[in-house]
DNA sequence: AAATACTGTAACAATTGTGTAACACGGGTA
DNA sequence: TACCCGTGTTACACAATTGTTACAGTATTT
């Protein structure tokens, strides 16, 4: 799934880095210059995380997690405070302002991407991995496995995927557009046909004996998966 | 169950601000400013774990962690380090000398608790120094030593860690990056493909003849240990 | 029925993931 | 010092997965 990283810092160059370092990562970059734009910001676009500049010309970084961190739609957005060397000691005081994490300047892309991932680790502890079963299949998302009529089937890590959107999301027709951004995830560049390609391994992989009875075309619709 | 936590460190402001912290999450605070200290508390306080700060006075914190890693009344209490930022590369290292984790000033509140309670969690399962066998495999954590189908197999630190880690926790695959987290340790900035050649070593080591049987890859997913 | 629009399918190409060996490096030790 | 051991990194080969395309087939419209 992609993240969405909203990054606060008035000097461009930072921006310009976080950038590269980041899109690099797979994250998808919303930047703010301000203090002001990124709460502006904030009330329009879903954000997963924020890298938040301890300086900023209009509202101190600090002030901006406690706002965040008080409202109670915003709350559980992680902040990570982005402080530069030396002003480490003010920082560790104002830890209590709600702050995830902290990075300091200068910091490694390694580092900083590997806080970031451990910050959403933390916050969002795994979801579902419940096995789903349906009619004759079962889906283990644990162990990754797939059987049809108590028989193991090898799925691709796609079409694993594909059989897991289906079996959480049954009775409703997607299109191929739907399944492409909840499938592949967003902003990705394929064919929409694409999506038959697969749909036709998935259907021969879960036939059993080459009839598949659950996944249906609805023509000039997409998709469905029903009993 | 209230947790004994030793902090080891020199500066008054830093032990203040980890009592604050730690004490709110309802653990005991034991402090010592230095090592030697620490190291006569030790004889006498019973303690879950210690926070070792890197710069002491008197004795080293690495050099601590060796000692109390090397006494066999006391090596099973898990270490964090505490290094400042930018003595990092040395202290990635020092994950060898024994501590079970590392975090680096600044860090937030709630970071460091995540962190200890990461590490009981992975230390206490007092199953911890329980022998464990499956199969034809048998792993005693005390001697640190690995039997396959009866014959010994001579293992590094880190293959028996990441055996120890999927005896422990089989049938469920773990992404590269969790097995970093969960073998290496948290923040340990290490390639994920650092992970397969760990795999291999240790499939090698613990194949019978030329074939392991257990450790499985999950293409695109991770590894996953089951029979 | 013909034309059109949509889907199924196979074959191929491109991309990506993994296994593996070789090497580099640092710490410890003889 | 030189050497050994454990670990991390990288490059390459190979295998699996995925994307694209063309064509065949089926439904829908005119």
């Amino acid at each position: 799934m992609q993240i969405r990283l909203l990054v606060v810092e008035d000097e461009q160059p930072i921006r310009e880095m976080l950038k590269m370092v980041l899109s690099y990562q797979n994250m998808i970059i919303i930047e703010a210059e301000t203090g002001n734009a990124a709460l502006e910001i904030l009330k329009t676009e879903p954000v997963d995380l924020m890298l938040l500049d301890w300086m900023l010309p209009d509202i101190s970084g600090i002030e901006i997690a406690k706002r965040i961190k008080s409202n109670s739609n915003l709350s559980k957005i992680p902040v990570i405070m982005l402080t530069a060397k030396g002003e480490e000691d003010d920082k560790i005081r104002g830890l209590e302002c709600g702050a995830d994490d902290y990075v300091t300047k200068p910091f490694s892309p390694k580092e900083l991407t590997a806080r970031i991932k451990a910050v959403l680790r933390r916050v969002n502890p795994s979801k579902d991995d419940k096995e789903i079963s349906f009619e004759n299949i079962r889906l283990d998302p644990k162990s990754h496995a797939v059987t049809v009529s108590d028989q193991n089937v090898k799925l691709g890590p796609l079409e694993f995927k594909l059989l897991h959107f289906f079996l959480t999301h049954q009775n409703k027709v997607y299109s191929r557009e739907q399944l492409l951004d909840n499938v592949w995830g967003t902003n990705v560049f394929v064919e929409e046909r694409t999506v038959d390609v697969h749909i036709r391994r998935l259907r021969k992989a879960i036939s059993v004996n080459g009839a598949d009875q659950f996944i249906k075309t609805i023509r000039g619709a997409g998709y469905i998966f029903a009993s």
